[in-house]
DNA sequence: TAAAAATACTCCATAGGTATTTTAT
DNA sequence: ATAAAATACCTATGGAGTATTTTTA
């Protein structure tokens, strides 16, 4: 048989009184309980912890060794209790964050996990770079709590929560020395004949449907990027043009020119994505707070 | 209310297995007994620690803390009963030894410290020299658990087990340039005008009632010494003579002679003072070891 | 339909309470 | 004589067992 947490108890307010009717009333047991509770932890551990000469109490060598472990379970199980409530209320613990490489543009994640961060700082935050699909899957595999990605709306399986960030105006990035380059507008037939770069096969990322219903035909994407910057970069080396979000003219390569187009794309929202059944209430607090900070 | 061991082993169990009726298996429990400890611990933490549903088990965040936490604690205390077990078999916890400036000649102290440590290295070890009298004090107050003394064989309190760790010849020591310092042996009744250095008023250290009895007379104690270093710089200045140990031929101040005496001093016993009621197991081992090393 | 957890209930082990005894000062 | 722990005995809480129900994959 094992100790349980009312020996240790028991134990530690006799070592620390050295007096077993004290020590009784203080752990509101009558005294002849706490006998019994000292005598069945020493029949269990068969060493004697504390040598009682009627008159006077006191600590054994084992007893001296066992009050200080004894303690420290004592004060760790009352610093367990609390992490755990406080993980039940979303202070405590761990948050996985993931993030696709468009949305790491316009600082929205600086400022929404440094907001957090600085309201819950015991919440360990890890943050992963994911390709938006594989975000979807990591979200149902519970490997990811949050996921950050471009969504036109129509994607929004029924088991996700979807916040929206933020909406991003989309604009046109064409090679500098590319005819419309110099125009303030552009309008979208004019690029009927124009090669595309996209992201997907499908261009679904920058919203192919949306372009099909505002421009009356479908852009031939005839290069495909891994990531925004590639894909500004080929638009430089003069590869084709591409629809992007207007956040990602800030720090795009040389070589690439942007202009507004006509009639406007409709805007691109960037949602947050979470499992509705989470059981990560730091998970909630951090989708409540992305309206509020 | 605040869990029990039995809850954490419950918890952790159901952790490992992520399975009800596997981990009331191990527990050697029925599974509607451990459906209702996991049941009771989150009642009492107020947060739910898994997720039951039907099919499948899973860890909370909460859970995942604590679960944690709850490991810790059962190996701790795991290794706090095995602490005091060997504590109370004297293979672990602290023994304090104490001893006199007199006892630390003649290597006996690292001797048997050294041999202790080897056997029993989880026994910290804390060294005190202390005078004589006050080791008596240490001893009752609980303050030392083993003192190393020189004693003739009158002293020996009734509380206090005595173990004799070895016996030292008595040899004179005198000025190089004192005229008997080139006998190979000196009678004792050649010394009667002789001042003499003790380390007490009444010489009871080096054994003046045995002095008298062999000698037939009390020697004239002059000067005090601190200590046998400080007695043996005091004769090597020409103060006096002084019956001291053997072993303290070793290391003397130059200017020290020694010379053996006619008829012999009773030889002087260095004994180990414990009390008979210590709950220490270390010291019996200690001092059982006494004997054999 | 089957596997697994929860519920309902019964029983007994044991923690805790009351009264008393023992023992050392 | 008194203070304090131990012992004896009783009561009742609650932990564990058996049987059954509920639930979802």
């Amino acid at each position: 048989m094992t100790p349980e947490i009312r020996h240790l108890r028991a134990f530690v307010t006799v070592a620390e009184e050295l007096h077993f009717g004290r020590a009784a009333a203080r752990l509101n047991i009558v005294q002849p309980a706490l006998s019994m509770q000292i005598k069945g932890l020493e029949t269990m551990l068969g060493v004697s912890l504390l040598h009682r000469t009627r008159r006077v109490v006191a600590l054994t060598e084992p007893g001296r060794l066992f009050l200080e472990e004894a303690s420290r379970i004592l004060r760790q199980l009352d610093s367990a209790v609390d992490l755990a409530q406080r993980a039940g209320r979303g202070e405590a613990g761990r948050l996985t964050i993931g993030y696709s490489a468009a949305t790491a543009h316009s600082g929205l994640l600086s400022r929404l996990v440094g907001a957090f961060h600085r309201t819950t700082p015991d919440v360990e935050l890890l943050i992963r770079e994911l390709h938006p699909a594989l975000q979807r899957e990591a979200l149902l595999a519970g490997e990811l709590d949050v996921g950050f990605v471009v969504a036109d709306a129509a994607s929004s399986p029924p088991e996700f929560e979807r916040t929206v960030v933020e909406t991003w105006q989309m604009v046109l990035a064409l090679p500098a020395e590319h005819p419309l380059a110099t125009h303030a507008v552009v309008p979208l037939s004019a690029l009927r004949d124009e090669r595309f770069i996209s992201y997907s096969a499908l261009g679904e990322d920058l919203g192919v449907d949306a372009f099909r219903a505002a421009a009356g035909f479908v852009p031939a994407v005839e290069h495909l990027a891994e990531n925004p910057m590639m894909l500004l970069t080929l638009v430089g080396a003069g590869l084709g043009i591409a629809t992007v979000p207007a956040p990602m003219t800030r720090g795009a390569p040389p070589g690439v020119a942007f202009v507004a187009v006509e009639p406007a794309l409709p805007e691109l929202p960037i949602v947050a994505l979470a499992r509705c059944d989470s059981t990560n209430a730091a998970l909630a607090r951090f989708v409540h707070g992305i309206s509020n900070w």
